[in-house]
DNA sequence: ACGGCTAGTAAACGAGCGTATACTCGGTTG
DNA sequence: CAACCGAGTATACGCTCGTTTACTAGCCGT
């Protein structure tokens, strides 16, 4: 028999310890963190399932890895302030187009009940996405219209997925846009009348 | 002894099924379903686990038994066009401050990939709030503003909660009212300028 | 060549889940 | 009073979960 059967794997933790972050980052964005298990993700990382407890130490602590390592948000936050709400509403319509892209703003959507990870998740979702874009803004109740429309950012996405996953028109992103404009704008009342 | 120790409750068959579908309405509404457990709602009821399957089948028949008794948001799409954004807003705003109230928004807001349970709730969301939004309203594309209203209309409430659940101000009202105002505009681009 | 450190493995643990079964017992009926 | 129907009960089944334990086997320094 030819050694190449089952193409034994190089011992290598680091590698391995790789492996099972990205099956997880994976994972936990498509499904969300209570319906993905230590076994699914064992099996698509080709691991065993107590690696991940010896690397990670428990399921939550693998998820907290996740969003560690996960990008910031903060380049859609720079560049020139008019043109944010419009950069916001595209950046939301893709994600509804790309579903599987960015699976920290897909694990943020679902984060759960889990006490454990309720925690970590919020306080990720603060840092990479509420305080930069807050800080971007100006005039009064800045922190309000920045909780505004992270709600409407994330949670948009996460609802338009349950009623109805159509590939947003052009019509779409500029409602989107007016919607970020009226919820970003520093008026006292938006954009209203 | 008097015979009123442990107030032995009479045998009666709907008030007991009764007691289950109240338990599970608010438990579902308060935790969502997947962290509600047929325990859970069968000690809340003070009533024998088994029941649970015998007067609702399983787990997700309850649920859907839930959903089919709430009732529908009919009346707040009702009255005149002018003031409905408002009216959204100012709702969206009531649940961000009593959150046990409308058990069945809270539900749909979190109802998770249990693939039984996601069809009915599903189903129940386009019923109950979609199709009667769309009704109301004239212009092109009535179906797409609909959708992200009532994607914004559930969502942002979804995530309030998670991000901060301070009690929204009159400027949040505000704010808010523009929002859906920019999206249910019929203008080729809703409200902006 | 050979211990020893360690990455990786196999298997099981205890707990909790939804569900199903066999039973008890109170109230009504003949 | 006795038979019976059905509401309510106690309990266990089969399963999956996250986690842990005891073990195997490859690599390195000497």
């Amino acid at each position: 028999m030819s050694p190449q059967v089952s193409e034994a794997r190089p011992r290598d933790r680091e590698a391995t310890r790789e492996r099972i972050l990205q099956a997880a980052r994976t994972l936990f964005g498509e499904h969300g963190y209570e319906r993905v298990t230590v076994r699914m993700i064992a099996a698509s990382a080709e691991a065993n399932i107590a690696l991940v407890g010896r690397y990670f130490g428990s399921k939550a602590g693998l998820f907290a890895a996740v969003l560690q390592g996960e990008p910031d948000l903060h380049t859609l936050f720079e560049g020139d302030l008019e043109s944010l709400p419009r950069r916001l509403a595209e950046y939301t319509a893709e994600r509804m187009q790309h579903p599987s892209d960015s699976p920290i703003v897909r694990t943020l959507e679902r984060f759960a009940s889990h006490p454990e990870v309720r925690d970590v998740a919020r306080e990720r979702l603060i840092t990479a996405v509420l305080s930069p874009l807050e800080a971007r803004l100006t005039g009064p109740d800045a922190g309000a219209r920045a909780r505004m429309a992270t709600s409407i950012f994330l949670g948009v996405s996460a609802m338009r997925r349950r009623i109805g996953p159509r590939t947003p028109t052009r019509a779409d992103v500029d409602r989107l846009t007016a919607v970020f404009e009226a919820c970003l704008a520093d008026g006292p009342q938006g954009a209203v009348e």
